[in-house]
DNA sequence: TGTTAGCACTCTATTGAGAAGAGTGCTAAC
DNA sequence: GTTAGCACTCTTCTCAATAGAGTGCTAACA
């Protein structure tokens, strides 16, 4: 497709301008880089690189920048596959060994680090309780008129919820429909109860209507304690060192896109093949970020897809370092679940 | 102090000013608020203000712009009693009716509802761990070596987390231990658990040492779930609007901080008095927020202190619209929580 | 004695012209 | 195919001139 000299060149431009956020002339690049090419035959060859598509002038007589496509070809053909340092490593061992201390700071500082590796804005989005399995559900008594409902996930994870306790209902009756539920529910996702749910119970509403109102009812409450998607952000203050945010009026958007969890989910759930997958500038559906790029990887626990690994930044980013953090701790998060003993 | 004029034109100076972030000049003042006064006579009163150190000037010949002791007596001396409008109060009843729906939603509609009625950066703490009361502790089975311990308090918060069960150790050894602990700690709060945990502990390890060294092992990891103090933030974009932050260099530090939650807890912590509390400017003792001001209230239910709301602008801020806004949010939060059948 | 009009002065922000710098594209020579 | 030379383009920086807003002082006025 590009001949070698041609891609050397290209190459050579990305990461000029990924460190310099300067257009980059060919004089520029025949002093800085040994190309053993003079300035007027790296014209020539920019030149034909503006008409293939893979570079772009911001106007007349300045130098070059690479455009989408150009970052695009630099990604997935000029880019050696991605590797993370040895003192990269040890820099992440030791971070979450001194840093975390319970499976909610798991999220809190793996979004930390990535930023911090990065230098961008990190997201990281945590287990999905829809896609988890019940195991079982339990009552813990409050008071004579409300109950903590216990719901626990196959992981190990644990929500809760107060719950008004029926008029007429006892905490034995309590017990007996937690039992019966857990009978019926345990190994479903919740997906699936919400989808099962109405049908199940309206067959054993026949055979005892009374108590099984009553855990409908209770179990319709429980189910609500499903949360959002949480979104772990790292580094949102990053964004403010680039060149390309220097404006105050260009940051505000992507700020407040970042406040809203919504939008960010969506951003993230284009994917789930295997490995980092690179979204750059217009190829993002999302409106906001057109010119910015994400890199992204899903990490999973025993094959189980878990959640979501995400770096946001100009597209003039450094793809080769933020791909080879990526890879790392997607998988390295894995095992640190583990040894937190959730998976 | 202040004849009846200089207060009148002090008034004047500190509102316009707060509305257009402009120094204000006699002249505008003159013809834009009809306080039947010329300019000249409107300078030789700031003039006098000014030696009398509540007016600045940025430079010679620029207008006055309040200094913090102007907003020191402006606040103290110059504003009605903050009174939240009709429509606020059915904006806020409104908005807490339609998206709040589980108790952790309460804190961050409620940050995100001060944001947007003082267009200012809100903080909310949410409730202590701390500072509650412990009620009991369960265990619950999650599989052969591990299970989950589930603390619940006073008010019906649930804390949880997964332990390894000690080598040796049955389930029902677990629950003789939780019957243990629960006789004696009920009623304590977590912060004299913490204090007394250990001589209480060794007391009993004299009357059957190997259950209580257990004991002690696995109340030592549940009292670790105790989190850092959770503050939830609101508006962080908000400050991007602002004239005084137009620049990122400005800007940027202030978010950095916004990202530390250790910092966020030092400003709130300085307070356990009564109602609406403002600080100026260089009032703060954080260094990062010396142009800043924060003005804030705690929220109590039944006469407890809770958690601390808070707003954080520029010195230029609406300060009667903001504490009236907080005069009434600190009232409304405590009911909207028992609403929640917490408390 | 307090208030006001007038005026000279100060400081900032804006504008426009000119120069410097970087880079391109084309042509011709190697 | 590669390179040197050169005219041309476009942005950015600098600097001076100017307009605008505001002050402080003085003198006049009620």
């Amino acid at each position: 497709m590009l001949d070698e000299r041609k891609r050397r060149i290209l190459q050579t431009i990305v990461d000029d301008y990924v460190s310099t956020a300067e257009p980059v002339g060919s004089r520029t690049l025949a002093r800085k880089y040994s190309l053993g090419l003079s300035p007027a035959t790296i014209r020539n060859e920019m030149s034909d690189l503006e008409v293939l598509g893979f570079l772009e002038q911001p106007h007349t007589s300045a130098g070059r920048i690479p455009s989408p496509q150009g970052y695009r070809f630099y990604v997935d053909c000029l880019l050696a596959p991605p590797k993370i340092s040895e003192h990269d490593v040890g820099v992440i061992t030791n971070w979450y060994e001194t840093r975390v201390r319970s499976i909610e700071e798991v999220f809190q500082e793996t979004a930390k680090i990535i930023s911090r590796m990065t230098r961008s804005v990190s997201l990281v989005t945590a287990p999905q309780l829809s896609k988890s399995l019940f195991k079982y559900l339990q009552f813990l008594p409050l008071d004579e008129r409300r109950a903590i409902v216990v719901v626990v996930t196959d992981a190990g994870f644990v929500e809760n919820k107060v719950i008004d306790i029926p008029e007429g209902t006892s905490f034995q009756d309590l017990q007996q429909i937690a039992a019966n539920i857990n009978e019926r529910l345990a190994g479903l996702s919740f997906d699936e109860i919400k989808h099962s749910l109405l049908r199940e119970i309206r067959n054993d509403i026949l055979t005892n209507p009374a108590l099984f109102e009553t855990a409908l009812a209770i179990l319709r409450q429980a189910l609500a304690v499903e949360r959002a998607e949480k979104v772990y952000l790292g580094g949102t203050t990053q964004l403010l060192d680039q060149p390309e945010f220097r404006d105050v009026e260009k940051i505000r958007d992507l700020l407040a896109m970042l406040e809203e969890e919504k939008l960010l989910s969506d951003i993230l759930h284009m994917q789930d093949g295997e490995g980092v997958v690179v979204t750059i500038g217009q190829e993002n559906k999302y409106s906001g970020i057109k010119n910015c790029s994400v890199v992204q990887a899903t990490y999973r626990v025993e094959g189980q897809v878990i959640g979501t690994l995400a770096v946001l930044g100009p597209t003039r980013m450094e793809y080769g370092k933020t791909m080879a953090v990526l890879e790392f701790m997607h998988r390295h998060l894995g095992e640190t679940l583990k040894k937190f003993k959730v998976y």
